[in-house]
DNA sequence: TCAAAACCATGAACAATGCTCATAAATGTT
DNA sequence: AACATTTATGAGCATTGTTCATGGTTTTGA
C-alpha cells in the first residue's frame, strides 16, 4: 500500500538526485533505499524511475507519485505540529495568507495585541501561492486568507474588515499636490512605483489607467513600502497606495494624497478562512479582533 | 510517525462508530486495533477520542486528524489508481467536475467520441463539490471542471468551449409562445422550474428577475432535463436552458423558446484545468475535442 | 584507456514493528 | 444480576524493514 514513507522517498530522490544522498537524508542506508524503491515497483507494477545512465528520471507514474508527495507531504506535516502543539499545551500556528501588499502593515498591527492576548498561538504569514491565495485556502496551505478580492465559495467565509481609499501618492512639488483629485491622464508622465505583481492585480492599472486607456511614462516595482515612498518623497515617482498608509509616514517624508477619479477609489479588504475553521477559539478571536 | 494507515483508522471509528466494527472494515482484529490507537495516542502525546460511556467522540486534536484523513485518503486512493491503470496499459481516469446543470447534455455528446478514440480512458463525472468546483480542481477532486464562471487563477488554464443562449421555454400555449422576447415582469405568474441549486447561481434569477425587481409565482426544483421539458411542455411552469438544449427536444415536445430581454442571455462555457495537467495527452485531446 | 571514485543492486542475517490469540475488564441491556 | 457487547492487555508469532557485506555498473579524470 502507497504510504507516507513512499510520498518521503520520492520526494528526497527528486531533491537529492541520487540514492546515495537520498539515503543520508532519510536517515536510511543507500541499501533500505534500493530495497524500497524496487519493492515499490513491483508493488505497482511499474516502474517510478527510468535511467538514463546513472541519471533518475521520473516516469509518468512516477510524476503523478511525485506530484501527491508535494501537495500531501506539507499536510501531514502541519497536521502532526498542529496535534503536537496541542499536546504541549500550545494551541497551534494560525497560518495567515496575503494578497494584498500594504495589508502587510495592517496586519502587523493586528497582530500584536492578539500574540499578547494568544501567548501559545504562533502566527505565520505567507505571501507567495501556487494557486493563488484562494487555492493555499482550499487547499490548506493556510488558514486565513486576507484579500481585497473575496471569491465566495461554498464552504469559505469571508469577514469584511477593513475600508479604506486607495490614493494616488506625490511628493509635494508634484504638480498634482494641490488638485483635487487625479485624472488618469495627469499621470502620463510620471514613473509609477508599484509592489512587483502582476498589472491586472494592480487597481491603479485595472481601475484606473486601462479603463481610460492611459499609461505612464514608466512602471517601476519595489518590494517595499518604506522604500517605495522614500523614492515619492525624493520626487523619483507617484505610487498608490492606502491613504492611511500614506498619512502615517506623512510626518517624516514628504508625501500627499491625491484622490483617484473624481469619486476616489474605495477598497474594502476581507478575510477568509474555512467554514470548519470558524470554532476554533483562536480564529475566531484573531477575526474579531482584526474587525475592530 | 503519522501514517496512512492512521488516517485509515481514524476514518474508519468515525464511520463506525465502534473499535470492533472498524476493525472488522480494515480487516483487522479488535485488538489489533486498539493497540494502535493506544500507541497513536501516545505518540502524539494527546488522545484523539473521548470515551463517553462507550461512545466514542473526537478531541480536537482528533478532529485536526480527521480532517487530514478526509481530504489526503481521496487522494492516496486516486494516485494508486492512477498508477496501476497506467500498470495495466490503461492510462486512467479523467474527472470532470460539471458546475451547469444543462452542460450534462452536451459533456455526453463530447463524451462519446472521446471514449471511442481514448479506450484506455475512463471518465468520471461529478457534480458536487465540498468547496465548489473550483476548490474540486485545486484540490485534485477533479482533473477537469466545465463551468461557466472562469475563476483565472495562478496555476490554471480555462479554455472557452461554447457559446450558447439561454432562453426561457414555454410550450405553445403560453402568453408568451410568440412575442419577440420575454420582460421580467412577463413571468410573474407563471411556476418557473430549475435544477436544485442555489438562486445566486441561477442566472434567470440573478441576470433577470432580480435586477429588475421581478419574481415569480412559485419556483420548483426538478433534477432531470427531460422531466422538465416535459412539465413546461405540458404547461405546467415555465423553464430557462440552453437554447440548443430546447431545440433538441422540440421535435417531440411542444416547446418554444422565448428570449431573455431584448438582447438576449448569451453565456460561454469554459473548461478549466490545473496547469501541470495540461501535458497530459489525453487531457489535451479531450479539450481539443470540445472545443470543436 | 584505465584506474579510481561514486553509485547502485543483491542476499543473508538481524531487529523492530505490527498482528493475532487468549483472556480479562469495562460498559450497557434486559 | 446475568448476559451481550465492546474494549484493554500481555505474550508469542509473523512480517516487514533495516543493516552489513559484497559485487556490479557508470562516470570521471589523469
Amino acid at each position: 500500500m502507497l504510504d507516507r514513507t513512499h510520498l518521503k522517498i520520492i520526494q528526497a530522490i527528486q531533491q537529492y538526485g541520487t540514492l546515495t544522498k537520498s539515503a543520508e537524508a532519510l536517515h536510511l542506508t543507500q541499501s533500505a533505499l534500493s530495497h524500497a524503491i524496487k519493492k515499490l515497483d513491483a508493488e505497482l507494477g511499474v516502474p517510478m524511475w527510468e535511467k538514463e545512465g546513472r541519471q533518475l528520471r521520473l516516469t509518468q507514474a512516477g510524476k503523478r507519485l511525485s506530484s501527491l508527495a508535494n501537495r500531501v507531504l506539507p499536510q501531514f506535516e502541519h497536521c502532526e505540529s498542529q496535534i503536537t502543539d496541542i499536546a504541549k499545551g500550545r494551541r497551534g500556528t494560525l497560518r495567515i495568507g496575503m494578497e494584498c501588499h500594504p495589508c502587510y502593515q495592517w496586519l502587523l498591527k493586528v497582530i500584536e495585541p492578539f500574540l499578547r492576548e494568544w501567548p501559545d498561538v504562533d502566527i505565520d504569514v505567507k505571501q507567495e501561492f501556487q494557486f493563488g491565495g484562494l487555492g493555499a485556502l482550499l487547499g490548506y496551505e493556510i488558514d486565513l486568507l486576507v484579500t481585497p478580492d473575496p471569491l465566495f465559495r461554498r464552504g469559505l467565509e469571508y469577514v469584511p474588515v477593513f475600508d479604506y481609499e486607495h490614493v494616488l501618492v506625490v511628493n509635494s512639488d508634484h504638480h498634482l499636490a494641490s488638485v483635487e483629485y487625479a485624472k488618469p491622464s495627469d499621470i502620463g508622465r510620471d514613473v509609477l512605483i508599484t509592489y512587483p505583481v502582476e498589472a491586472s492585480r494592480l487597481d491603479i492599472f485595472s481601475q484606473f489607467l486601462l479603463p481610460a486607456g492611459c499609461s505612464v511614462k514608466q512602471h517601476r516595482t519595489l518590494e517595499t513600502t518604506e522604500i517605495m515612498l522614500h523614492m515619492v518623497a525624493a520626487g523619483r515617482g507617484v505610487g498608490a497606495l492606502p491613504k492611511w498608509l500614506v498619512e502615517e509616514y506623512s510626518d517624516h517624508l514628504d508625501l500627499i494624497p491625491v484622490r483617484l477619479g473624481k469619486k476616489g477609489m474605495f477598497k474594502q479588504i476581507f478575510m477568509g478562512i474555512r467554514e470548519e475553521d470558524q470554532a476554533i477559539d483562536y480564529v475566531a478571536e484573531f477575526i474579531n479582533t482584526a474587525q475592530l
